[in-house]
DNA sequence: ATATGTGCAAATGATTTGCTCGTGG
DNA sequence: CCACGAGCAAATCATTTGCACATAT
């Protein structure tokens, strides 16, 4: 987490930003959130951590951007309307199942797709900076529950 | 597309509903309009098609959720806060790359991803409905602009 | 000192919903 | 006939923006 701030410093100082306080709380919280979040969920959380303190959901979002060129947080994937985002920076890789009964998400990894998906893009010349690969479906124990 | 329309007859059938030519009409230009489209696309191309038709954009969002249940469409991608769908009927299955200068979607399949894919869902006991699969980036001709 | 950031409130854009009226089965 | 669907307008939800004030550098 304290990798994460010192990135983000060196993000602002590189970018002729300003380091505030309300973006590092956002880094901490964020990095202690550690799952998939949304800014709701994200401003939720800082509310009831710090009661006192007042940070406005908009300096969420303005922080958004900034997080996501600095490599630390990238965009997972939208849930019907909302985006949601997760950590990079000590994060694996991985792509996600989302169980559409339960609303689980469930990480999965697959070298081999990133291969093939590096393949293509190599031959089509395509640049890639981020990718979204999520699968809709029923988990086990939904499943098990509909059978009964 | 005719075979689209039988399938939503059938489809109002079964769930006790109704087959109107509102829906009828929605689904012709909707497969008319053959690439990705969202609901404003679709509307405005309604529009200017039918002259002298009034059909409500409301009625498009009531009858997407229909659509995609009956297997006519499926939700390709969000493109920042706009749904895209794309149809299923007579198209391929594929995944998508989005050039994040020009804004091109590059559609491209590759049989061993779908089958990784299974084989991870079916080892988790996963019923997979649906899949998203987007690449970003730039595209070779917007990255031949740039190299410039 | 001053450009950048913050919070508020209002704007926006996509989508949903309440309600009344129309119509397919 | 009458439950389901259509259209309108108003509501909602996530996100963005304008503005006045605050503060990091």
């Amino acid at each position: 987490m304290e990798k994460a701030v010192q990135k983000f410093r060196q993000y602002c100082q590189d970018n002729g930003m300003r380091n505030t306080p309300e973006r590092e709380l956002i880094i901490r919280e964020l990095y202690r959130l550690d799952e998939h979040f949304d800014v709701d969920r994200l401003f939720l959380r800082i509310r009831n951590t710090h009661l006192k303190l007042k940070l406005s959901k908009v300096s969420i979002y303005r922080a958004i951007p900034h997080l996501i060129k600095a490599g630390l947080i990238r965009e997972a994937f939208s849930d019907s309307g909302t985006i949601c985002y997760e950590h990079v920076l000590g994060h694996e890789h991985h792509d996600h199942m989302k169980c559409l009964a339960c609303g689980e998400v469930i990480e999965f990894y697959e070298k081999k797709i990133d291969e093939i998906q590096q393949k293509i893009c190599d031959r089509l010349d395509f640049e890639m900076v981020w990718h979204v690969h999520v699968l809709g479906g029923y988990c086990k124990k939904c499943r098990e529950i509909n059978r009964k």
